[in-house]
This record gives C-alpha cells, structure tokens and sequence, in this order.
DNA sequence: GTAGTTGCAAAGGCTTTGCAGCAAT
DNA sequence: ATTGCTGCAAAGCCTTTGCAACTAC
C-alpha cells in the first residue's frame, strides 16, 4: 500500500526541529523514499518525484536526499563525495560514520568480532567477513551544533 | 614498523591462483595498503606508491585496488561506482555486499538486530543505529566464476 | 611468443556550486 | 518582509576506457 500525508509528520517535526523549511519537494522526495524498497539512486528517486512534481530539478533531489540522510531520516548506502576508501583487511574493525560530516571512524569490538553471522547467509554467496556500521553523529558535529546559534 | 617483502606471499599466492601477472606496480598498492591506518583514499595510495614506484599512474592504481578488492584482500569503504545510494530508515535490515559486482543485498535477521551496541560508543558519539555488513561473492558471481575458463 | 598490464590521455558520469527568482514562515 | 529554497546551467571531481607499448610468464 502506499504510503501517504500522515507519514509526512516524523519529516516535519525533524524539518521544524532544525530550522528548516517544509517544501513540497522536500514531502515528495521524502514520501518517495518511504515507498522504496531496496537502494534507489538519486536517478531513480528524481524520476519518481517528477510524476508528482513534473519540475523538480535533480540538484534539488540531490540536496534533499543529503539534508534527509543529515537528518537521520534516511541512510546513504556507501558514503557520499570523496570518492572510495579502502582497508587493508588485515585489522578487522567496525564503523562509525557521522551523518552529518562523513567522517568514518574505526573502532575494535571483542564482542561484536563474536557475533555468529546468520548461517541461511549460505543462500546469498560465499561470505568472506563482516563488520558492524554505526551510525550517528560524531563529538565534533555534536560540540558544533550546541555552539552554533 | 614497516611491512615488507615476506608480507606479500598472501598477494602473489592469490594473483597467481586467479591466474594474475605479479607485477611491481600490485606488489608496491598491496604493500601500502598493509602499512596503511584509516581509510587512505585512491590518491594517497597513489601519492605513496609514488615514492617508491615514480612512474606509477593514477588509473594503474585504480585498476589495483579494484582487483585487491575483488581478490578479497582489501575492503572498499563504500561501495565504488554507481554512485550513493540511499535507504529508508523505517525498515531495519542488514547488507550483503558483493566484492565483484559490487551488488547490495538486503537481508533480515532478528539475531543481528538483537546485538547490543557497545555501550564506549558514547565516546564517539551520538548513536542512531547499526547493521551488519557482510562482504564476500554473491551467488550470481559464483555461478560466472565456475563457468569460466 | 603470448596474453595480461601499464601509462597516457581523453571521455564519461555523478555531484556540487553560484546566482537570481520564488516561496515558506 | 526575511531568509531559506529551488532551478538552471556550468564547473569540478573522481573514475573508467581505448589503445599502443611493454613485460611477466
């Protein structure tokens, strides 16, 4: 079923929250998210809003789409700008990524390393490893945010 | 202290089990990558071959990096190519990633979702939520693989 | 000798940015 | 009325690709 106006109110509250205007395309972009099952691109996402609002600019939806996921309402699957990154996967480690500066940070887990990976994985492929991604936002962003204002 | 010579048997035992060439330019990329903490982006690998291999172009290290990764003896931080991609946050799940194609593929697991967040996180941060991302081959990938050569 | 690799340069694609007009508060 | 947003177009950047020469096997 699709989603509609009453699952507006989470975006909203989190628009108003932070100061910031609650546009149409914003809604649209938004509810197309809601109604997205698996990865959509920013392509994808742009083709659909435009059957709503036939004017909608990509940049808008790239805009969007970054101001939702700084949010919290939406995560980015691999992070965004600054290209790829790589690990030598001799440490293993997990993440934490800040959603509001990108900023990726390592850290060691005993207890997550122990975490049993789900054995019907077997369907998907042959599994290699896996870590934990963490996110939130980073003490920096946190400290620049209370001193703003 | 630096990683050398002796560290590079897992590279050449896994260039010549795909039936790769071992070339200087893959052994200076693997061997910076093992010396390498955080998450080094393709320019600085570049930029630190370069002390040791001045020739080395830009596109050679791309091209090696993407094998290491397909090779499973480095991980991607974020997906290469295609672009960001973007989840709603309503529905919780977990990733597959494919190191060949790069695919993402969602799946659900009541055991994952139970594992706790170590509670030193507050150190980092403010924490939204977590996932586990697993890496290895799909089984499409697989499948190609058997029904080469 | 053969087939995979490298360098170079150019093309390609995704994402960001500046700016004037428009719209939400 | 203000201040933030949007659209448009152009610029920017990262990444990939074609090709001839080279080199590992």
């Amino acid at each position: 079923m699709k989603k509609s106006e009453k699952e507006l109110v989470p975006l909203k509250e989190a628009l108003r929250a932070a100061g910031l205007r609650v546009t149409p395309q914003r809604m649209a972009v938004f509810l197309e998210m809601l109604n997205s099952t698996g990865h959509p691109s920013v392509a994808d996402i742009h083709r659909r809003v435009q059957d709503r609002l036939p004017t909608v600019s990509l940049d808008t939806v790239y805009r969007t789409l970054r101001k939702l996921s700084e949010l919290g309402l939406i995560n980015p699957v691999s992070s965004s700008g600054e290209g790829v990154r790589f690990d030598s996967r001799i440490n293993h480690h997990h993440h934490f990524i800040c959603a509001r500066c990108g900023r990726i940070i390592d850290f060691d887990s005993r207890e997550l390393d122990k975490v049993p990976i789900p054995q019907d994985m077997a369907r998907m492929g042959e599994v290699w490893d896996a870590h934990m991604e963490v996110r939130g936002i980073c003490s920096d962003c946190l400290y620049k945010i209370d001193n703003r204002s």
